[in-house]
DNA sequence: TTCAAAATGGACTGATCGTTCTATCTAGGT
DNA sequence: ACCTAGATAGAACGATCAGTCCATTTTGAA
């Protein structure tokens, strides 16, 4: 079976946000690249929110399943590094323009409060999926290492569009061994 | 004698790009905001595109020399040191919604290259800035070294609207000792 | 006091925004 | 063959967008 006309319209909605912006992405030229009727996109989506949300919530989900087994399906590699590498592979292939909900919460944060704050919950559970990977790595209840990683990966997401994706994956590592490396708490 | 309205315009329009997003921004809204009538805004601005250029300019070279001028009015503390206080000075007080260059290359690299591309110059003007502070302390022609620094700066502009600037000025400290100390390369 | 430059406010353009409506068409299951 | 649910194209809505024009008023320096 085909992907469904709702399929399709969250993938080119998806990719016309992220690429060029929500306010500056009209529900016309949605529909235009879905080759899709507009009543067909406002039968699944109540309105442009409702749609913006659901393209957040879809493509974050993703991202964090996918990081969520890197770390379940890790070889020999720590917890911390499988998900790094992954979080790399996002950068190499699908998020070389910056993290989308950082840019949804800026986009948002005023016209459409309910959406920032959606954000910043999805955003919440990465820094539980970091705190989770570091106690699988022996680093217990520490709450500031997990946003230092987290500052690692939402470094390297902003400066993707200005250096790169290939030089800012190597500093990723880099840096992840110097946050880890200097820390004297570990407790296995 | 009172600020120009030229420099009004770029105080409120600075303020609005910045805080509500630049598409989401009319020109009537930042007129209004302003006391002053439209006619002004564009006998200084010949467009929209013009102002948020003047915008993104004056914001970042405030920054830019202010990093500076704290390089070169430091005490005892290294020059990094020194210019990274500088920046969790500006997070805590005029940068808590993330990095406005960022948000403009995001916006606009689809719709105005020339913006965005003029937006990466700044940010690698920051990128020469911390190389020159390394030099000074000692690190030499380690271009690697000034692009990890730079990531924890804009690491900490990004998850500032997440986590809060007093988190993540912390953050910022405990994580420049961490990158500087793991190098080995310092040669002074 | 004079005079030019700057600022004003409001009308106006054509384009686009998100959203709704309607009438027609297409598919799939019975 | 029939019915229904979904999809279609397109017109239309009022609101807002960036930008222009103009006649009038305010300002500041000579």
């Amino acid at each position: 079976m085909n992907p469904s006309k709702r399929e399709t319209v969250l993938d080119t909605a998806e990719h016309l946000f992220y690429e060029e912006g929500f306010h500056a992405t009209g529900i016309d030229r949605v529909v235009a690249e879905a080759g899709v009727a507009r009543m067909t996109l406002y039968n699944h989506f109540p309105s442009k929110e409702a749609l913006v949300e659901s393209v957040l919530e879809r493509r974050y989900r993703r991202y964090l399943d996918d990081l969520h087994d890197a770390v379940a399906g890790r070889g020999n590699d720590s917890a911390v590094a499988a998900m790094a590498e992954r979080h790399n592979e996002w950068l190499r292939t699908r998020s070389r323009s910056g993290c989308i909900l950082l840019k949804a919460i800026g986009e948002f944060q005023r016209h459409r409060p309910a959406l920032a704050e959606r954000g910043r919950e999805l955003k919440r559970e990465l820094l539980t999926l970091i705190s989770e990977a570091l106690s699988i790595d022996g680093y217990h209840r520490d709450e500031a290492l997990a946003e230092r990683v987290m500052m690692i990966l939402e470094g390297a997401n902003a400066l993707a569009p200005v250096l790169g994706s290939e030089r800012v994956v190597v500093q990723v590592e880099s840096m992840l061994a110097s946050v880890l490396g200097s820390t004297a708490e570990r407790s296995s």
